[in-house]
RNA sequence: UCCUGAGUAGCUCAAUGGCAGAGCAUUCGGCUGUUAACCGAAGGGUUGUAGGUUCGAGUCCUACCUCAGGAGCCA
């Protein structure tokens, strides 16, 4: 350990400076930047809670003291003692005179700290994001991914339903179509990191009738957009006694809820992100509902306007653009519900007003982030799911206890699933998922 | 897996087939209100790899590697 000059002050963090003013304190953190006018500094300061300038005239401290600071290299780490001043130039408000400091640990000038506040490229920043994490941006973006990781799960603590998480490692693919993670199980068996709670939270919905899952979700597919992590946290509720109409109301009441914690905690954070709140103000319940064939309609306008370049298939899934092209029809997420059960995961309920199509939602998040919940009512005949998973070409003795749920009081049960990063990347406006999770996992990158 | 694009200084990028450069970062010097501070100077290069065309290749051709964006699939 290094040290200068020390005086000590009351332990402050950055955020709650306010609350000091007048005071002198003192802050643990990092030098973040430091700009020097001859015999005035200029040390800005952070400690994970915000950033702050200091400021340091020669003339008002020792000469070991200002020689020290002047000499600091960017990120190393300290404890600075100084008084908070309201200044009208700061863009908190506040600034410090800095009295004392204590060097912690001094960056090697042979190493300099790799990112600067120049612009940098993807790949150079991902191969650092050990240290992107500690930039501005970066922590405002963790900070509010906090926050949404927490209102999910207390929105559901809050209303009566019980977390019962899934496995982790499952015996074979639970919707039989992804690719899944493989590994070995003790020799003879092989085992899958799983791809959804889904089938095992419907059989504990059975037991306790509201529950949720929170957790890693893995899939293996090889895709490479600003949408998709190989590593990614899904929240699931599933409910007893459900049908689409319940599960349409949950999804919006859910979502609301999440943009209204956020709002009203990270102001500060979304500022730095540079999203424009507005956007955010007007996510509350209801949300739009259109089904599958208004959806296909709005796109076969657009088309015949020349608004969208591709035309789309009736009864085909829709791709990026044309989800993109529906939810900026809206200004809130819109739900789109009962889609072809052709294309849907094998154990969707039909609609009893016409069979084709599965009692199910997605719901597009605004301003082009697509998919950020995919749910359905849950088929509940025993004899239905059988022929189901026997037309998929699934293996019955896998899906054995699965088809229990439906011979011991089975019941209309449904719920969704929600990416927690698509969340996070639609409500701080970001251009990619990679930065909505500490270290993202995908296609071509797994370190650090 | 397919399509498209990009690899040049630590970083971000320039360079008609003809001497490989700038800004930032680093080091040194200057400046008492800077806001990605500014001004001056210095150091810093096997142009992704391997071949080929050419008097001459960062530049053109072939293959490969790496990364990015998109499609498909999905949350």
């Amino acid at each position: 350990m290094e040290t200068s000059v020390t005086t000590t002050g009351t332990i402050a963090t950055i955020a709650t400076l306010a609350a000091h003013e007048g005071e002198t304190v003192t802050l643990r953190g990092w030098l973040y930047n430091l700009r020097a006018s001859g015999k005035l500094l200029f040390p800005i300061f952070r400690d994970g809670t915000g950033t702050i300038q200091g400021i340091v005239p020669k003339a008002a401290v020792s000469e070991e003291l200002f020689e020290t600071l002047k000499n600091l290299t960017l990120e190393s780490s300290v404890k600075v003692t100084g008084k908070v001043r309201a200044d009208s130039r700061a863009p908190s408000g506040f600034e410090l005179d800095v009295q004392g400091l204590e060097v912690v640990q001094r960056v090697a000038d042979e190493t300099p700290f790799p990112i600067s506040l120049k612009e940098h490229g993807v790949d150079f920043l991902m191969e650092h994001r050990h240290l992107w994490v500690r930039t501005p941006r970066q922590s405002a973006i963790l900070r509010v991914r906090a926050t949404i990781m927490r209102a999910a799960a207390e929105y559901f603590d809050n209303n009566g339903f019980t977390r019962t998480d899934p496995p982790i490692l499952t015996p074979n693919a639970c919707e039989g179509t992804s690719e899944l993670f493989e590994m070995d199980y003790f020799g003879d068996d092989k085992a899958y990191l799983t791809q959804s709670g889904q089938l095992y939270i419907e059989a504990t919905a059975l037991a306790l009738g509201k529950v949720y899952s929170f957790g890693p979700t893995f899939r293996a597919e090889k895709s490479k957009t600003r949408r998709h992590l190989t590593e990614f946290w899904m929240v699931e509720p599933e409910m007893a006694f459900a049908e689409l109409e319940d599960i349409l109301q949950l999804a919006e009441n859910y979502l609301s809820y999440i943009v209204a914690e956020v709002l009203k905690k990270h102001q500060a954070d979304l500022k730095v992100i540079g999203r424009d709140v507005s956007k955010l103000e007007t996510i509350k319940a209801p949300f739009p509902r259109i089904s599958y064939d208004e959806a296909h309609a709005m796109l076969a306008d657009a088309f015949a306007k020349g608004l969208i370049e591709n035309e789309h298939k009736d009864g085909d899934d829709f791709g990026s653009p044309d989800e993109t092209y529906i939810s900026n029809q809206f200004d809130r997420p819109v739900m789109v519900h009962r889609y072809p059960a052709a294309f849907k995961a094998f154990y969707m309920q039909p609609d009893p007003q016409d069979p084709t199509k599965a009692l199910c939602v997605d719901v597009l998040a605004p301003e082009g982030y697509g998919e950020i919940i995919g749910g359905s009512q849950r088929v509940d005949s025993y004899d239905l799911l059988k022929s189901r998973i026997e037309e998929h070409g699934l293996p019955l003795d896998a899906f054995q206890w699965y088809l229990d749920l439906r011979k011991y009081g089975s019941v209309p049960h449904g719920g969704f699933g929600m990416g927690i990063e698509r969340v996070v990347a639609w409500i701080c406006g970001l251009d990619h998922v990679r930065e909505t999770i500490p270290f993202a996992r995908t296609l071509n990158r797994i370190y650090p």
